[in-house]
DNA sequence: CTGAATCCCGTCCGATACTG
DNA sequence: CAGTATCGGACGGGATTCAG
């Protein structure tokens, strides 16, 4: 047949255009760093190296498996550096590698505009809510 | 019984730590602008004005219930807003907010370092891996 | 044209148990 | 101490269909 469908259109843009935006920096560095305990991992380690059983004490609330999950998601985008000590029982320090030392600041530039203006984007949700119900 | 799980002891340390990131501002603007469609819907509002029916032609993968869906929560914010003409056919027109717009520089810097640092985050990936398989 | 409602599948992630 | 393996529920999000 000679139409498409809208999908198909769809699925033609967005052949081109998603391969673009999934290789976008912007779109990968997004990804990372929202994940949900990525930020708070990163934060943990901003103070110096830390074992695998500090880490699950500062971030109390993550599990074992999100935690080694997370810290071999950062080790392997060269974020985080991991250094075993062969000692019994076995030691495994954690520390941020120059490159991720380097996303603080950006980090911060979040942290900066979130708490100035979240309280706006919390006060249109209230209004917003209020207006629904 | 008096001794306590593993899983007990972390939620009564996540009980009051999580209350406190669930709340933190940074993590709330992360989980917004994490979100897999709204840098897009944002950057395509960046230019001004859009209809509804332009913003899925611009940002070509997304699926109107995405579109939709990611249009209701950023008016939610009040990070757009929504001006519709009564007429026939209807038109809808969105646009970023004074507080939308505000998040432009925001997703600048983000947009800088990872233009900057995700080559190497790339190579470090490469180099992860080729020492897996 | 703009949008709401439904179905449904893949992924994330927490709990649990086991290993060196 | 520092993981790995497996299962299952929750949720995101795409395709499709209906409505104002």
């Amino acid at each position: 047949m000679a139409t498409r469908t809208a999908a198909q259109r769809r699925a033609e843009a967005a052949a081109a255009y998603d391969a673009y935006i999934a290789e976008c920096p912007t779109r990968q560095l997004l990804d990372r760093i929202s994940d949900k305990w990525v930020s708070l991992v990163v934060n943990a380690l901003a103070g110096g190296p830390l074992r695998y059983g500090e880490l699950a004490r500062v971030v109390a609330s993550i599990s074992q498996k999100m935690l080694t999950q997370t810290l071999r998601n950062l080790e392997r985008d060269g974020l985080v550096s991991r250094t075993v000590t062969p000692s019994v029982p076995v030691r495994v320090d954690y520390e941020l590698t120059p490159l991720g030392v380097g996303l603080l600041p950006v980090m911060q530039a979040l942290k900066t505009w979130a708490e100035a203006n979240m309280d706006d984007v919390l006060a249109a949700r209230a209004t917003y809510d209020s207006g629904i119900n």
